[in-house]
DNA sequence: CGTAAATGGTTATCGCGCATGACAATTATG
DNA sequence: CATAATTGTCATGCGCGATAACCATTTACG
């Protein structure tokens, strides 16, 4: 730990004063404190971020296609080209081809990626609780209201 | 737009039940949209997101050096190096060595840049409440305060 | 004092997430 | 039937951040 200065001092008081009057700003950090945990925990199990969303949704609906994928995780469908390749040589979904139309992919789970899902899922929860740690049940709650309010504000009626 | 299918709707109703229960998801979600946002909002003052980062601590916090800086942003120092170039070639800020220590620079804004951050400031805020619109002030509030929890809890006794 | 360790800045390189733009194959539409 | 729209694909680029190795300088210490 380095010593503090005389007359410069090693922790200076809050040098992001303007920054943190903006909500995106401490999004931000939140964000990356909460993400690269998620990461960490995901890359012992041999995913990523977006390749376990991905995951989870086809797991979820099955026989989505990419571009329906796509737009569920909000990103561009040329995206979940290399995402969905990933998951497949993984033998964790499958590409099949859907009747009616020889263009589209009906993306379906495999047995091991719903497996491998429902514990990717559980280790995640289990480490947002320490990640949310300093907040009480309420906080998280209401952060949660919040957050999916920011995110389109659909609530299921 | 796309027209819905008779028998596959285009709008599915929610594929992603099982992310949406992660906070990281949801923050996820929230961040890209106000990120992206501010990115566009910077973008026509010749500013990033980093950058903007930078040069609101610098100015807030005169003669810092470029490893406070990178401990202000929680970034690595040798990430700050090149945002502190552009900042400099734009003219927005200054590099002055700093007295009894030949190895550190004293990072100072320029009137021009502390112009600029504070245009940015403004536009920041301006186009954050519209980001915030489906929030009412309480929220807000709320928001601001659980995500600055998450953020290490640090708050200025 | 002199050598070793710590510190500040720099460079090169890599990874992840995501966007854009163009393309071929297929399907819908006027 | 010709044209438009849709699906998946590829190549490429940008922004943000991490890691590792490297000097120059300063500090600590035997």
């Amino acid at each position: 730990m380095p010593r503090a200065f005389a007359s410069v001092p090693t922790r200076l008081g809050a040098p992001d004063r303007r920054l943190r009057q903006l909500t995106s700003y401490s999004l931000k950090r939140a964000y990356h404190r909460l993400q690269s945990d998620a990461a960490r925990v995901l890359e012992d199990l041999g995913l990523r971020i977006t390749t376990y969303s991905a995951l989870a949704i086809v797991c979820d609906m099955p026989d989505l296609r990419q571009s329906q994928l796509a737009e569920a995780l909000s990103m561009e469908r040329s995206n979940t080209v290399v995402i969905v390749d990933a998951l497949e040589q993984a033998d964790l979904i499958e590409r099949r081809r859907v009747e009616h139309d020889r263009r589209a992919y009906a993306l379906r789970a495999t047995a091991a990626g719903r497996r491998l899902c429902d514990q990717a899922t559980e280790a995640l929860h289990r480490h947002e609780a320490e990640m949310l740690a300093p907040l009480n049940d309420k906080e998280r709650g209401d952060l949660m209201d919040l957050l999916r309010k920011l995110d389109g504000g659909v609530d299921g009626s």
